[in-house]
DNA sequence: CTAATAGTGTCTGTAAGACACTATTGC
DNA sequence: GCAATAGTGTCTTACAGACACTATTAG
């Protein structure tokens, strides 16, 4: 428990010149995922500077580091993220549109040369909203708007397919990818699929959810009682739906998310035997 | 796709200044675990210059961020983690002893104030290493060990339980919490138990693991079977250890990690009823 | 009316956990 | 010899998925 005695935080702070070292810069992007129409949707804006000015990026930007420059007051990463997403779609953040979406922190990515400007460090966050209005362009971008994951042409290794019109900027392909992969996963074993619905639901709404994160169909019968039958994932609310199903059906009942964590036993995906290898 | 003409590349550059913003610092961390006498040991370095000098840490330490002042190849993130654990350690890196550990990125740890000295945002990894030499300390370190996590008291609020002896520095204790947690989970649905043997192992090896990470013992029996059952979890070298048991049995048969990259069905803690809600 | 849907019942195959048992080893 | 261990057999229970069925709704 010896201190070496060369250095203390004094002397670190009287000989630091930010100015001896190179310069790097530090971003949040967010991967925010809603469901329109019983597709999965992403926000993504449209950029109106260089770089891949034209092109669409996931909404972030620059962490406020706090300091005597810029006299902003330092941010926590959480809080950035829901900045540059309050900031980029005009969505309201704390107690607005905002208030309800679930956020957490999906990866940074920093490999060099993934911003032709300067080592940039991107912490990736991910975002479950349930369904929100159209974004409204604002900071740096030209445009923003919900895309369908669909239409992004997204392949297994990090890109896009040829053809694919709408383009992504940087490296948020990958960044997207491993956020649907984090958001399929997490809906086998947490009860987040509910974050995507409004306060109140009901089960085939929720089942909607799955079947769109996934991309397969669920047997709603079987979905139903699983569903249920995992302590703490739905809680009644005693209150039936005004409306029955799209095309006919009974009105189905009203539930909340329940205070599960954890889904026990998990709602594994049917066709996963070829991811194992 | 009309870009917005007010920026293009070289305008940015001509005008970007990096003393215009206030600096911030990438550093990576790492939580190298691995098996020593049936416990589970994590790698520590103690701190030689302030702050928390005389302190435990995660070892670690800026990233190489490229430019012309420090005149260092810019480096991507992993790359960083594994310099950093040979730098600090004396253990020798690719093909040497550090050529056999699992690494992955755990989290980014930005909050401000968790460095005294300026905004620092910590990308921590995770190790998973086979049975190491001691280290020898290096760069800062004024030590370096393999410590066991049980010594460090953590608690689950990511702190440490007053009256232990070794303090680990910075925001470490949550982020080491952090790492365990992972691995915990890891060992669920993957087959990186593996990565704590070396390259061959008995399936009472492989038990000794799980009960290390897990702190829970399990059933000899059940579990020998549940692993062999598993589609590429372990396969057979058709060799037989040269000893029994530590006090006494037959002697258990040889594997090899098989080529799953994930465990189906899953090998689950057996009580985590707990940790649902 | 017709087709689709919500919700429940039932059956079957698979897998986890408890227990039992044998054979083989260290000490 | 004794105690511990590797590995296998068997039974019970839980659960996922397939299928069937009824009641209720939209159009």
């Amino acid at each position: 428990m010896t201190p070496d005695p060369r250095h203390d935080e004094s002397d670190f702070l009287a000989n630091y010149d930010p100015r001896d070292y190179d310069p790097v810069a530090v971003t949040v992007d967010v991967v925010a995922l809603t469901i329109r129409d019983g597709a999965l949707h992403v926000l993504l804006v449209r950029r109106g500077s260089a770089p891949y000015a034209g092109m669409w990026a996931l909404p972030g930007g620059f962490v406020q580091a706090g300091g005597p420059l810029q006299g902003a007051e330092a941010e926590d990463l959480p809080d950035a993220a829901v900045r540059e997403l309050a900031e980029e779609t005009g969505l309201s953040a704390k107690g607005g549109a905002l208030g309800r979406v679930h956020l957490e922190q999906l990866g940074t990515y920093g490999s060099p040369g993934r911003d032709p400007r300067m080592r940039v460090i991107s912490v990736a966050h991910l975002a479950f909203a349930p369904e929100l209005p159209d974004p409204e362009a604002g900071g740096d971008a030209a445009d923003a708007a919900w895309v369908p994951v669909e239409a992004l042409g997204l392949t297994e290794s990090g890109g896009q397919r040829p053809g694919t019109t709408r383009r992504l900027a940087f490296d948020h392909a990958r960044i997207l990818s491993d956020g649907l992969e984090r958001a399929r996963a997490k809906l086998e074993y947490t009860p987040l699929a509910a974050a995507f619905c409004g306060g109140e639901f009901t089960i085939p709404e929720l089942r909607a959810v799955y079947e769109a994160v996934w991309g397969e169909e669920l047997h709603a019968g079987n979905f139903h009682r699983k569903v249920l039958s995992v302590p703490g994932f739905v809680e009644s609310t005693g209150a039936t739906s005004d409306r029955g199903g799209r095309r006919g059906g009974p009105r189905p009942r009203l539930y909340r998310a329940g205070d599960a964590r954890l889904l026990h036993p998990a709602l594994l995906r049917p066709s996963r035997e070829e991811e194992i290898r």
